[in-house]
DNA sequence: CCGGAAAGGGTTTTT
DNA sequence: CCCTTTCCGG
C-alpha cells in the first residue's frame, strides 16, 4: 500500500510534491500544459494507496467528459475504487435528488436549460405587468442568473437594486422562482445556489457532507463561481484538505459568474496552505509558448508568470491572411488535406477553433465539398432539434407532471385543436385550483370556458399521459418508444409530405437508440437519470476523440484539450477579441486569455488566421486583423498571405468580386465605384505584416470627423453608396453616415 | 378560435 | 439569415 514508483517515477519535483501532499489545504498553480489534469489524476490515487477511503474523496471537473476519464484512470491506478469524480452541476443535482426530503424537494424535479428558463421567465415578466418595459427575457433571466450565483435571494436582490433595471429584475425574481417550484423544476443555477444555501443554513447536513468528503479536489479552479466557491468552502471547515488547481490566465468564464479573485485569495481564505507552482509545459514547441506568452503578458492586470519548455523550436507560428472567410475556410480545409497526403499528420491530428458559433458554417461546406472528415463539436446540437426537444419534453412530463414549460410545449403537438386561447384559460383554472396543467386538463369537463375540439383534445391528451405515466418504470428506450407511437409525434412525422420530416422521424428513432445505450450502460438508470444527462451535457462530452477526422469548436470548448494542429479562424477586431468586450479593459483582457487558450492547446504547429472580409448575417464587412495579432512577438511568427502567391487562379474571392461590381452596375447613377478589395502591391512572397487598420473602416476603429471630433465605431454594413457607418462620439452621440464621401478620417484602433 | 403566411427583430462564449 | 411574433383567412 505504499507509494509505488508507476505513481511518481516519472514526476517532476514540483509534480510529486503535488502528488504526495498530505492534509491541509493546497494551490497548484498550473500553467498551460503543464500536467495538472495527470497530477491530479495520480494525487487521487496516491491517496487512495494511502489507505484514503474512496467514499471520501470529491472530485470536481469541469466537464463530465472529463470527469469520466478521470474516474476510469483512477480506477487504472488504484483498481477496485469508485471515486465521486463529476462536475459541480451535477454534483448539485444528485445531492438534491439525495437530500430532496431533508430539504423540502420533490426528488424528481425536472431541469430547465436556459430556453425554459427564459419562457418561466416571459411569463412571469408578463404577469408582474412590466412587460411593456421591453426587456428582453433573456436579458432579466441574465441579471436572475447572475443573483442566484452570487447567492442573492430575491428580496436581498431587491433590496440592492439601484436602477429601473434592477427593480424590475427583483420584481420578476420572486415571480419567477415561485413558477419554478410550481413547476418542480431546478434551473441551472439552482444546482449550485440551493446546495449552496442549504449547506450555509443546514449545519448538520454540511458537517456530515464535510466529514463524507473529507479530501475536495477541483479542477479549472480559475472559473469558479461565488455559489460553488460556497460549496467547496463548507465542504471543507472541519477537513480542509482541499485541493485546487487553475490558471489565472485560462479564466474565460467572467461572464457565467466566474470570479478570477476566488483563486487569487486562496492563499488568504485558507490559512496554511501550500502553493505549488507548474510552470513547465510539456505540451507545445518553443515558437507556440513564446508567441502565447508575448500575448498574455499585454494583460496589465497579471501577476508575471513565465512559462517554459524543454520542448524543440519548432516552426514558426504562423499568421495566415486570406481574401475573405470562404476563402479562409477552403485554405484551411486544403492546407489539413495536404499535410494528411503528405503523410505529416492524420485528420483526428488537427483543430480549428474559433470565437463564435456561427463561423462554422462555411467550414462545413469546404469540408463537404472537399471531402474531409470533420466533426463540429457542440454536443447538445442533437438534442437540441426541436423534434427531440418534444419528444423530450413528453419524457420529462411524464417523469414530471408539475412541469409546465414541457407541458405547453407538448400539449399541442401534434395538433389537438388547443390554441392559445384555450390555454390562457387552462392557465387560469391551474393557478384557481392551485394544480398543474396536466391535472388540469384532466378536470378540463370543469371549464366551462373551454369549449369545441379543445375539450376533447385536452381530455384525451391527458388520459394518453396518465397511461403512459403507468409504464414509467419502463426502460428509458421502450418508454421512448412508447411515447412515440401513442403520443402520434411519429405517426404525425410518417404521414407527413414535407421532406425534412424524414429525416426528423430519423433523429426521433435516434432518440431511441440513445436511451438504449444509456441504458445498456447502467441498467439501474431510470428516465430521470437519462433526461438529466442531457440537460447537463457540455459541448465537449458529445466529442469523439478517436475518430480520425479534424475536430472543430469554439475557443471556450477547447479548454482542456490538446491538438498537434491548431487552427485559430476569424481572429479580427470584433470576433476575437469580440465587439461586446469592446471597450472594457477587464473584457479585453478576457478575449486575450480566450486566445491565449486556443493558442497553447497546439503542440506542433499553430496558425492564426484572418480574413479581409467576412459575410456576416448576409453582409459583407471589411474586418480588420485582430490586434492580439500585432501583439505577437516579429520574431518566431511568420505571416503568409496566399493571395499574393496567386497567379490567374480563379478564388472564391475573385467571384465574389465579379459578383460585386455587376451589382455595382445597378448603382451607377448614385455614383457607387465596385468594391476592390485591399491588395499588398507587394510582388514578392517576403513575409508581410497585417494591414494597418488605415485599410477602412470597421467596427471598433477609432477616427476623427471634422465636426464632431473624435469617435468610435460601432458598425459598418455595406459599401459604396450603400455603406453605412455608424459612429459613437464621446460629445454627440451615435449617429449614422451613409455613403463613400464621409469626411472622416481613420486614427487607429480603439483602446480599450 | 385555430393554424398558416408574412413581417419584424435580433444574434458571444455555456453548465 | 433564422426565429419569433403578429396578422389574417377559414
Amino acid at each position: 500500500m505504499s507509494d509505488s514508483n508507476d505513481l511518481l517515477a516519472d514526476l517532476t519535483d514540483d509534480q510529486r510534491a503535488a502528488v504526495t501532499h498530505g492534509e491541509g489545504p493546497l494551490l497548484i498553480l498550473a500553467g498551460a500544459g503543464s500536467g495538472k489534469t495527470r497530477v491530479i489524476t495520480r494525487r487521487v490515487a496516491h491517496l487512495l494507496r494511502s489507505g484514503v477511503r474512496a467514499s471520501n474523496i470529491l472530485a470536481i471537473t469541469f466537464t463530465n467528459k472529463a470527469a469520466s476519464e478521470m474516474k476510469n484512470r483512477v480506477e487504472k491506478l488504484a483498481p477496485g475504487n469508485r471515486v465521486w469524480v463529476s462536475t459541480f452541476h451535477s454534483l448539485g443535482a444528485r445531492l438534491l435528488r439525495q437530500y430532496a426530503e431533508r430539504l423540502g424537494f420533490d426528488r424528481n424535479f425536472t431541469i430547465y436549460d436556459v430556453d425554459d428558463r427564459n419562457k418561466l421567465v416571459k411569463d412571469a415578466l408578463e404577469a408582474s405587468g412590466m412587460d411593456n418595459v421591453k426587456f428582453s427575457p433573456e436579458r432579466v433571466g441574465g441579471a436572475i442568473s447572475k443573483a442566484k450565483n452570487q447567492l442573492l435571494t430575491p428580496p436581498q436582490y431587491e433590496r440592492t437594486a439601484t436602477d429601473f433595471f434592477q427593480q424590475v429584475v427583483g420584481k420578476v425574481y420572486h415571480g419567477y422562482e415561485k413558477r419554478l417550484r410550481k413547476a418542480n423544476a431546478m434551473d441551472f443555477d439552482d444546482l449550485l445556489y440551493l446546495p449552496a444555501m442549504a449547506l450555509k443554513t443546514n449545519e448538520e447536513l454540511r458537517a456530515e457532507l464535510d466529514a463524507r468528503f473529507k479530501y475536495v479536489l477541483i479542477d479549472e479552479y480559475q472559473d469558479t463561481n461565488s455559489a460553488q466557491y460556497q460549496i467547496v468552502k463548507q465542504l471543507s471547515l472541519n477537513y480542509p484538505n482541499l485541493c485546487v488547481v487553475g490558471d489565472p490566465d485560462q479564466s474565460i468564464y467572467k461572464w457565467r459568474g466566474s470570479d478570477i479573485k476566488i483563486i487569487l485569495d486562496f492563499e488568504r481564505d485558507f490559512p496554511d496552505s501550500r502553493t505549488i507552482t507548474l510552470a513547465q509545459n510539456y505540451r507545445s514547441t518553443k515558437s507556440i509558448i513564446h508567441a502565447a506568452s508575448v500575448l498574455i503578458d499585454h494583460n496589465k492586470q497579471r501577476k508575471k508568470k513565465d512559462l517554459v519548455t524543454d520542448n524543440p523550436q519548432g516552426d514558426p507560428v504562423r499568421v495566415i491572411t486570406f481574401d475573405n472567410g470562404l476563402d479562409e475556410a477552403e485554405g484551411v480545409v486544403l492546407r489539413i488535406k495536404e499535410a494528411v497526403k503528405s503523410g505529416k499528420f492524420k485528420y483526428r491530428d488537427h483543430a480549428i477553433f474559433m470565437r463564435i458559433n456561427a463561423l462554422t458554417r462555411s467550414l462545413e461546406s469546404a469540408f463537404v465539398k472537399h471531402g474531409v472528415k470533420f466533426q463540429i463539436v457542440k454536443g447538445l446540437a442533437f438534442f437540441e432539434r426541436k423534434e427531440n426537444r418534444d419528444v423530450l419534453a413528453y419524457l420529462r412530463l411524464l417523469a414530471n407532471p408539475q412541469d409546465t414549460v414541457s407541458f405547453l410545449r407538448v400539449v399541442n403537438e401534434p395538433g389537438r385543436g388547443i390554441g392559445k386561447v384555450s390555454l390562457d384559460k387552462l392557465q387560469g383554472f391551474a393557478a384557481d385550483q392551485e394544480i398543474g396543467l396536466l391535472a388540469a386538463a384532466g378536470q378540463v369537463a370543469k371549464i366551462t370556458e373551454i369549449r369545441g375540439k379543445a375539450v376533447s383534445g385536452l381530455r384525451d391528451f391527458h388520459r394518453m399521459m396518465s397511461d403512459l405515466r403507468a409504464r414509467l418504470d419502463l426502460p428509458p428506450h421502450d418508454l421512448v418508444r412508447l411515447v412515440l407511437e401513442k403520443s402520434g409525434y411519429e405517426a404525425m412525422l410518417r404521414d407527413s409530405t414535407d421532406e425534412d420530416d424524414a429525416e426528423r422521424l430519423a433523429n426521433v428513432g435516434e432518440l431511441v437508440t440513445a436511451a438504449k445505450q444509456f441504458w445498456d450502460e447502467d441498467n439501474t438508470r431510470t428516465i430521470t437519470d437519462f433526461l438529466e444527462q442531457i440537460t447537463l451535457a457540455s459541448d465537449v462530452d458529445g466529442w469523439d476523440e478517436q475518430a480520425d477526422h479534424v475536430s472543430v469548436m469554439t475557443l471556450h470548448a477547447s479548454k482542456g484539450l490538446e491538438f498537434p494542429v491548431v487552427y485559430v479562424l476569424a481572429v479580427e477586431e470584433g470576433l476575437l477579441p469580440h465587439e461586446r468586450s469592446m471597450g472594457r479593459d477587464d473584457e479585453i483582457e478576457e478575449e486575450r486569455r480566450l486566445c491565449f487558450v486556443g493558442m497553447t492547446r497546439a503542440m506542433k504547429e499553430l496558425y492564426m488566421c484572418h480574413a479581409r472580409m467576412r459575410e456576416f448575417r448576409g453582409q459583407l464587412n471589411y474586418c480588420i486583423p485582430s490586434g492580439f495579432l500585432q501583439e505577437l512577438p516579429r520574431g518566431g511568427v511568420e505571416f503568409i498571405d496566399p493571395s499574393m502567391a496567386r497567379n490567374a487562379a480563379r478564388t472564391a474571392a475573385d467571384e465574389w468580386r465579379l459578383k460585386a461590381s455587376s451589382a455595382a452596375k445597378d448603382w451607377a447613377d448614385t455614383g457607387a465605384r465596385p468594391f476592390i478589395p485591399p491588395r499588398k502591391p507587394n510582388p514578392e512572397l517576403k513575409p508581410t505584416i497585417p494591414d494597418a487598420p488605415d485599410t477602412g473602416l470597421a467596427v471598433g476603429v477609432l477616427v476623427q470627423h471634422e465636426e464632431f471630433g473624435l469617435g468610435n465605431v460601432t458598425d459598418v454594413s455595406g459599401y459604396g453608396a450603400l455603406r453605412r457607418v455608424k459612429i459613437r462620439f464621446p460629445a454627440h452621440g451615435e449617429k449614422v453616415f451613409a455613403g463613400d464621401k464621409i469626411r472622416l478620417k481613420v486614427v487607429g484602433r480603439k483602446k480599450a
